[in-house]
DNA sequence: GCATATATTTGCGTATGCGTTAAAGAATGC
DNA sequence: GCATTCTTTAACGCATACGCAAATATATGC
């Protein structure tokens, strides 16, 4: 575990891990258009990594590259939330069923547990951005866990895309108590085997937390973020 | 309809569409590495274009880059089509339940109709290449018809993946009878808004695809395609 | 002979330059 | 005024150039 491996990197890839902040932390806003030449003054590298990064990430649905207007970071509407849940939903709770047949041991599934309880911690210091981060760790390692390389894939691609959206709505909405419930109960059914009850309890985890969403978004008339 | 727009088309895009129907062919065969410089050449561009349309293709899972080896064709193991199987059935089974639940009307589904019928003639024709792409269509649309948009370009990316591997496994399967049944009865279903059974059907007929292809692999001794 | 060190090759990563062309502004006609 | 055409601008698409480093070939020591 210790292949640090520190290598240079190339620019393409800084680029690609420096604009990914960028985007997470809001300092290139949503639906702001960036001209190629600026974002590589900015980066202190000439255009063709920019250009590089901003292809893979416009083909991981963060930007959108229109010819003479910019690269634009992509906001995200109510719909987009739903059809991304709607994804989340389907092959996390698939990959939940996955994990509960294979029969791991504790073991395995030491790092699943550790996330449940950095969330309980968190939730009981009322620390939020510690919660999201677990909470992130978790829904990664369930689907590690399916056993399902392009299910992990595309939720972490799914899930990069909303990330911005959930840190903003993150203090908007009530303290995440049932979610916790749920995680636990994802947890014990996948430690006892069973399938069906992870993979029902995960659906409806998804679902509750795309239905809050939603309708936190349109009660704070949040058309895009 | 008659928006032709034969714009002259930018290099990259021409190399992305070219370079796909090289790996969808075979002419460039999987587990082949090839240089940039000679991809570009036999395009008759220079490298930068190719690069560009490598590094998108690379991220549609169709090819990998690897320094200094070359760019190569992915090749799809027994194991891919599992986990790609397992993710279309999900998904389209999940667009199947949405799309009997939006109420469709017959000319909303026209095109699905079509492309049934379009594979029983091709079928008692047996006119294989026919009945695949009229396969291809079939699936297409029932997840337009969905209603979510990731999740046709998810299922659309994935079958690209597949392609070769269905190509090549065509002739050496039965005859797909039981197939066209089954879209048969997913098609009456969406009709009629039958949710529950549009899904349930869908999801069958993917599992019976996924079984029949990897045990037709695996008896073939075809480790990778 | 075999292992190690050194030299050479060559493909890639990135910078740079330029022609094309879409967008914005100015000028003209109505 | 408003629409239309002309002019200008500048961002992008792509070609090209080059240094670096990885891979290969060659030389050297044991």
């Amino acid at each position: 575990m210790t292949d640090q491996a520190d290598k240079p990197l190339t620019s393409t890839q800084r680029a690609i891990n420096e604009l990914r902040q960028l985007i997470f932390s809001g300092e290139l806003a949503a639906g702001s258009d960036h001209l190629e030449s600026e974002l590589a003054e900015s980066l202190g590298m000439s255009r063709t990594p920019v250009r590089e990064a901003a292809l893979t990430l416009e083909s991981q649905g963060l930007l959108e590259l229109r010819p003479r207007k910019g690269v634009r970071v992509l906001p995200v509407s109510p719909d987009d939330m739903r059809e991304i849940y709607e994804v989340l939903t389907e092959l996390e709770s698939y990959a939940a069923r996955q994990a509960a047949s294979a029969g791991y041991g504790a073991k395995d599934m030491a790092a699943l547990e550790r996330a449940i309880t950095d969330m309980e911690h968190a939730l009981d210091a009322e620390e939020l951005e510690a919660w999201a981060e677990a909470d992130g760790r978790f829904h990664a390692e369930l689907v590690r866990l399916g056993g399902n390389s392009r299910i992990a894939a595309i939720v972490n691609m799914l899930n990069d895309q909303v990330r911005r959206a959930r840190a903003t709505t993150l203090y908007m909405r009530p303290l995440p108590l049932r979610s916790n419930e749920e995680h636990r109960g994802v947890f014990e059914a996948i430690k006892r085997g069973d399938a069906t009850a992870a993979h029902d309890i995960h659906h409806a985890h998804r679902r509750h937390a795309k239905k809050m969403l939603i309708e936190l978004l349109e009660r704070h008339r949040l058309r895009s973020l």
